[in-house]
DNA sequence: CATGATACACACTTCAGGGTAAGTACTTGT
DNA sequence: ACAAGTACTTACCCTGAAGTGTGTATCATG
């Protein structure tokens, strides 16, 4: 994990904002590009690291191991390293990170009947998107 | 809304993630410090912009407008100003930003039963952010 | 003997979100 | 005449998350 500064704005902002709302809160522990893809690809059964490689192919190795361990780190996902050569190491969901699945599923829905009700703003926010014409 | 240069990885990332994962989609709305903690304070009821300023002391004007107006471009809050002087403006959620109580709610629910199973991992969090010991 | 597979580690660079600070327009109150 | 309130706008800077690229240990296999 990156060094943090002490004297910084954003980071006190980081600090209360953490501290007073819970949505910020889960979306420290979730957020980012990659954590949700993972999480999801966790959420339909324990893998291999080198599966998860294969099953998010745009991911580079550095993030996919700074994303698991910091996953690991605030409790939501388990390494298991099997003493053998070459190493072989799984991935498991804690119980916590079980428990995100209604959460993450509920914010699906809300994704879908969104993207449905307001298909301009969607196609608008796409456009915003390089490479999407 | 800051400029974004077309050729970056990130974006194309940003991009991807937005089209196959719903949880980005959303993150993508109310992602950022200050976008939850403005609808929560909508959430409660519709506020005057001065409103919000004081309802949120750490926030700049800048932020609050810049996300105000994001929010408003993505669905989720509706402006409506007076003609009058001075200006008289209110913001309120829309139908789908009232649909986010629902998901912010899960999301507050997990943060709270994490924040108290995980109680450890808490305070080593706490401590990442300085100025807490 | 060297190539491949596995699971990482580390130094360096880029960029977009966030912060700081100052200015604008228009009118009412003193 | 000038300060105060309201709702912004704009220019500039800084930081930290994300990306790029290369290196490591260990053993089996051809």
């Amino acid at each position: 994990m990156t060094k943090i500064k002490e004297t910084s704005t954003i980071q006190a902002n980081k600090q209360s904002a953490f501290n007073e709302c819970p949505v910020t809160y889960v979306m420290e522990k979730i957020g980012g590009y990659w954590k949700p893809i993972i999480l999801f690809h966790l959420l339909s059964g324990s893998k291999r690291y080198s599966d998860l490689r294969k099953a998010i192919p745009a991911i580079t190795e550095k993030m996919l191991i700074q994303h698991l361990k910091q996953l690991e780190a605030d409790g939501l996902v388990m390494r298991v390293a099997r003493p053998v050569i070459p190493p072989h190491v799984t991935y498991h969901l804690t119980k916590a990170g079980l428990a995100l699945k209604p959460v993450l599923y509920a914010m699906a829905v809300w994704a879908v009947s969104d993207s449905k009700e307001n298909s301009k703003v969607f196609a608008r926010n796409l456009k915003s998107f390089p490479g999407f014409k």
